[in-house]
DNA sequence: CCAATAATCTTAGATATATAAGTTTATTTG
DNA sequence: CAAATAAACTTATATATCTAAGATTATTGG
């Protein structure tokens, strides 16, 4: 069936199925990582939001009001990418951009009644793209991996700080 | 200790130790994902060495000769992508492009001494990395986990493809 | 209160990735 | 065998991300 694509599926799933190393978790975070944000992106393309996009919205969807730098940590990148994303986003009237208080320093994001409204229709999307990943995984094997996966993130912040460090001593 | 930088590790951290929806499971992916490239990155930095150039050089050093279109299949990739990979890396004398046989379509990738070399330099750091993110897993949860997300590549690649076939059904 | 410092946003430029479309070369088939 | 098709590489362009450095505005300490 359908000999058109699949080349791709086909050597992904190839290259898993032979032999995984014992101390290469890393790649096969990497490429989950790679067919889960390829999945939500080609989802959320019907309805023209990117998947860069999509990682801000949801945070708004919760909170509005946060400042650009808040809103890079809690989406966990560095502010220049929230930056154009915001910038690209306030194009598109999902979000505005205001200062408050007469603040002229910190600059907060709110959601336009369009950016309020995807929520409803995005959130299920994302939601499916879970439920389709973790087909056929026990309850008891998700709760593993998500220790594993909360412990591997500890311990590369941790990694990442002590070299950051480092490199600062120079 | 350096109140420097790890706003970055404090909020990363904070954000998946307040709570973790159970329905989540790709965002601790990608975060993890984000991390374990970092962290590689600044390790291979030293040897002047990208993150997307090792993961070449790491097939290559298992099977030279490769073509082009045979090295995406395998570092899961597009073709545009190893394109640009290897041009810089035949630019840096890590890698040789040949015709062979008098074929002039295929090119074949081989490692130059250099890109050789690096292997007994480059391999120790990446299993480093590994060693770092899995510190404190027990070995069956890490088998967990792999398998985990083994199922997650599996799922995902049979979601996308049935996706990009949905598309050229227009 | 004002000069130094810090916070925040912005700009510039790099890397890693993708899709879509173009070019060249091989292969297949009427 | 020549035309059509397919394979392989390349180009063009876009998105998502980063680091480094610049500009502006707040805060703080003498």
């Amino acid at each position: 069936m359908a000999p058109n694509n699949n080349r791709e599926t086909q050597s992904v799933l190839q290259h898993w199925h032979r032999d995984v190393p014992n101390d290469r978790m890393a790649h096969m975070v990497r490429d989950a990582s790679r067919l889960l944000a390829k999945s939500l992106q080609g989802r959320l393309a019907d309805h023209d939001v990117s998947f860069g996009h999509w990682s801000f919205l949801r945070i708004l969807w919760v909170t509005e009001g946060l400042t650009q730098r808040e809103l890079s940590e809690e989406a966990g990148v560095m502010e220049p990418t929230t930056f154009t994303a915001l910038k690209a986003m306030e194009a598109k009237q999902l979000i505005e951009r205001r200062h408050l208080n007469g603040n002229r320093r910190k600059l907060h994001i709110f959601l336009t009644d369009k950016g309020r409204a995807l929520k409803d229709v995005l959130t299920p999307l994302a939601e499916d793209v879970n439920r389709v990943a973790l087909a056929g995984v026990s309850e008891e094997d998700r709760t593993t991996t998500r220790n594993t996966l909360l412990a591997m993130i500890d311990n590369l912040a941790i990694d990442n700080a002590a070299e950051s460090k480092i490199d600062s001593n120079d």
